[in-house]
RNA sequence: GCGCGGGUAGUCUAGUGGUAGGACAACGGCCUUCCGAGCCGUUAGCCCGGGUUCGAAUCCCGGCCCGCGCACCA
């Protein structure tokens, strides 16, 4: 195990499940210490993309009706049977290379593809023999509700909870587009072979924007403001710019103005989160990469121990997901978008003449003439269908006449830009850019430099020596602090030095320590975490000079003279 | 899912068939005027299951987990 991965185990940031029962591969737990930063990142990604957004946030099962994945193409396949070429490692969809090469429509089951390889001696482009088919959809499935139960299936992103949702958002929204729908939750998937520590787990937290905009309008009002940020990219032909945001869509190595605006936005919230400016980089998805549902995706990849990792995906879904739901549950999803002004459409036009079809129709004129009227055009003969009966007419029954009218808007079926964070993958990568080792007084240290406002606990409150009075005015000190909601830690055990190296380990920024003036001034030190200087301030100010260090990076010199004992 | 290598206290590690040992950490005490000090004491371990054997941490088989490579990652 690595260091960084071993100090996070034993300090109680994160670890493996189930442990005591020989663990499962694809699943942690979140400690005290690790639960503690995974949910200040989420309030800090709330503070990004819901508040300071056109945005809300809401919460859907994690559960799913088969329904969904079938209409969002997740469960596209899930019968589908993949072979494995056991000297080459390439793998096939059964079905698909069956066809292809013996031209034969097989059941798409383990044991009817074995047969067919088996029989016709199937061998692999490269030569070599096949292994044993073998399933490939990565869906957990359950049942719902007793007996046979109904199919469902653990969702595997947070997003189609919104995308089902749609018609109540948008009647939330008024229909005014653009807007945006967050969701932060779990989603699973049943990787073939977890890996990585805590970089591919079966059970993950998510937090998705679904970003519904005019297809002809992928612009952002606020792009101004990360416009002239200079960011690292590298497009889908592995060339790599470092150019501003604004370059990159002028040049067209962004497609569009909304995609530019949220990597400019992620970029500004993992730099906030602590993700080192030097290891991030965007990264465009190759056109065989791409999901199913994405027309350009770019990736924010942090550079970890593990190499770069994708921590964020930033996808152009188009209108895929709601035009898939809309054909798969017969509800419009589109919108009705208004234009500026209404606009004047010449078109042609069919007129029933009354005069006519009432004599030779009598009763049936009313709904023929009604049928006339949804022609767009007509020839010279029509036919319509009225209760189910074929009536040609002739051209006197009708005429066409070329009419100019006022259009107010169009229906469209929004497109998508989807944001969608790994946050336990950035909760690591905050953790491992932050792991860090210096020398003080000749000694190795291990310091976690976290930002101030993300690290799990704020302060921790020492007395000098474990006598009882500087334990007593330790603990007066510890209780003010934490009902003025600082969270507050209290050690009297070992030595003080060993007391600030275990909390430099797990990156509590300030060390507060009672010392021998304590009693003469009523004054303590504060300690930073990242110089291991002290200053020397007033215990009736030390809430406040916490709380604006802990809100900022500011130096605490500014808040005292240096102490040096 | 395939191949290779691993799994001994919280952590790191010694132990190739015969009483499981150490270091660090943690906890209690003594000491102690600021950066992993010292002394005394305490807690705590052979991944799980089966087999071979008088006897298994050790050998064999299976499983689980970890690392690396391949594949997968919608």
């Amino acid at each position: 195990m690595s260091e960084i991965m071993e100090m996070l185990v034993r300090r109680g940031f994160l670890w493996q499940s189930f442990e005591i029962y020989g663990g499962m591969a694809g699943f942690i737990d979140y400690g005290p210490l690790g639960n503690a930063v995974r949910r200040k990142l989420e309030n800090l990604w709330r503070k990004y993309f819901v508040i300071n957004e056109r945005s809300v946030e809401i919460d859907t099962p994690t559960i799913g009706v088969e329904e969904v994945f079938i209409a969002s193409g997740h469960a596209e396949g899930f019968t589908d049977v993949a072979i494995e070429c056991e000297s080459c490692g390439r793998v096939f969809r059964a079905d698909h290379y069956i066809k292809e090469k013996l031209n034969i429509e097989v059941d798409p089951t383990i044991e009817r593809v074995w047969d067919v390889v088996v029989e016709f001696n199937l061998k692999c482009e490269c030569g070599g023999n096949f292994k044993k088919p073998f399933h490939f959809n990565l869906m957990f499935e359950t049942k719902i509700g007793p007996g046979k139960g109904k199919k469902g299936y653990l969702r595997p992103e947070t997003a189609q909870g919104i995308f089902i949702a749609f018609k109540r958002l948008s009647n939330y929204f008024r229909d005014k587009l653009p807007f945006g729908v967050a969701q932060i939750g779990r989603a699973y998937r049943n990787e073939i072979s977890p890996r990585q520590g805590v970089i591919r787990l079966r059970e993950f937290n998510q937090a998705e924007l679904e970003f519904f905009c005019h297809p002809g309008e992928k612009k952002h009002p606020e792009f101004y403001k990360y416009a002239n940020d200079v960011v690292t990219l590298v497009d889908k032909f592995d060339k790599e710019h470092k150019v501003t945001l604004k370059e990159a869509v002028e040049k067209g190595i962004i497609a569009h103005e909304l995609l530019a605006y949220f990597i400019g936005k992620t970029r500004r919230f993992l730099l906030e989160a602590g993700v080192k400016d030097e290891k991030l980089r965007f990264r465009q998805h190759k056109d065989d990469e791409r999901a199913h549902y994405a027309v350009d995706c770019w990736d924010a990849e942090a550079l970890t121990s593990y190499g770069w990792v994708e921590i964020v995906g930033i996808a152009d879904r188009s209108d895929y997901d709601l035009s898939r739901h809309t054909q798969f549950s017969g509800e419009d999803l589109s919108v009705f978008v208004p234009f500026k002004e209404p606009i004047k459409v010449k078109r042609k036009k069919v007129v029933p003449n009354l005069a006519k079809l009432g004599p030779v129709y009598k009763d049936k004129a009313k709904k023929i003439a009604e049928e006339l009227e949804k022609l767009e055009n007509a020839e010279d003969e029509v036919e319509v269908v009225v209760d189910g009966e074929k009536i040609k007419l002739s051209r006197e029954f009708y005429e066409i006449r070329e009419v100019e009218e006022e259009v107010h808007g169009e229906r469209v079926i929004p497109h998508v830009v989807e944001p969608s964070f790994g946050l336990d993958r950035i909760t690591y990568v905050l953790l491992e850019h932050a792991f860090d080792k210096d020398v003080v007084d000749g000694e190795e240290r291990r310091v976690l430099r976290l930002k101030r406002w993300i690290a799990p606990i704020d302060v921790a409150v020492l007395p000098l020596l474990s006598r009882e009075e500087f334990q007593k005015k330790a603990l007066e000190i510890v209780e003010m602090l934490r009902e003025s909601g600082i969270y507050t830690e209290y050690d009297d055990s070992g030595s003080i030095g060993r007391r600030y190296r275990r909390f430099d380990e797990i990156g509590v920024p300030f060390c507060v320590t009672v010392d021998h003036q304590t009693f003469e001034d009523n004054t303590v030190t504060i300690r930073d975490r990242d110089t291991t200087k002290q200053v020397r301030v007033k215990v009736e100010e030390l809430v406040s000079v916490l709380k604006e260090l802990l809100n900022s990076e500011r130096s605490i010199e500014e808040f005292g003279e240096i102490f040096k004992a």
